[in-house]
DNA sequence: TTTTAATCATTAATATATTAATGAAAATCC
DNA sequence: GGATTTTCATTAATATATTAATGATTAAAA
């Protein structure tokens, strides 16, 4: 009967811990206007120059559908841009303005030190092997959408 | 700079287990016409018969505010009850009706298997691993609210 | 080439999350 | 015992999640 409590689920376990941590972060976001998803996006093009609304999607792990409503909001913000392929005309580029890249060395330490705060609470080895256990629960990672995944066999 | 990269970070490395893992969860629900909280909220009540709005709120995880829209669709669609406590009458108490109990054992085995075949992906000592790390992240579970905490430290 | 199927961004409808605030009731303080 | 503070459930406003569907475009098939 018993073969789990429902509290120490795997899904409750992971809930609980996201509940733990991310409210430090969620304050520091708000600090400077910015929503966890606003920021999630700022932080993806940070790293990348222009990116596809799908890759996009796929590297904040923002649904789709939610993902439009989050990218109106950073454009209405005056943080990001849009920009229309001309090769595919279905494809939405976002680009970070200048002010959404000026965001990025001051929300940046703040972030990191609550990170390395974070990470203080655990030794480095528990660490890298609670990363490793949820990449064994994520599997393996489904390629992104907008490469030709078949071609690789057939 | 790279002290770690951001599809790395803790937060993402939650966020995509939970990708991974709930959409067959979820499918399980649909079928029996229950959203992800409103399981949630049942699978306490089938464990305690009466529990009360804060406490439901820890232990299914579901913000208050939240919670309260929760338990009226339940309500509405017959699977719960409410009724409000006479010793303290701020508090109000969920019961879940006998359509609600009766779904037990009709959603149950379906997660269940679910939920074993989701840790057949695990060595088990790995899975035991993984809960303890996660618990370290948790941290101290804050007392629940309708307990007299103070009590212990004055 | 014409038809068909797939992809992409988006809309729609409903449910939930987040944050702050509120009214009612209870506990605490003085 | 009356004023103050807490607690509890709830409302409010806005943002996001979920699921299904749509229109426009592109790719694939016949």
């Amino acid at each position: 009967m018993a073969l789990y409590e429902f509290s120490r689920s795997l899904p409750m376990m992971l809930y609980r811990a996201l509940d733990a941590v991310m409210p430090r972060f969620r304050a520091i976001f708000n600090e400077f206007g910015l929503t966890e998803q606003q920021w999630r996006v700022l932080r993806v093009l940070w790293e990348q120059e222009e990116v596809g609304l799908n890759e996009l999607a796929d590297l904040s792990l923002i649904p789709a559908p939610s993902l439009v409503g989050v990218v109106d909001r950073l454009k209405k913000g005056g943080l990001i841009t849009r920009r229309r392929s001309e090769q595919d005309r279905r494809v939405v580029y976002v680009v970070a303005t200048q002010e959404g890249r000026d965001l990025h060395e001051r929300v940046m330490p703040r972030v990191r030190a609550a990170y390395a705060e974070l990470m203080q609470s655990m030794e480095p080895r528990e660490w890298i092997r609670l990363l490793e256990l949820l990449d064994r629960v994520s599997g393996p990672e489904q390629p992104p959408r907008h490469t030709a995944v078949n071609e690789h066999w057939r």
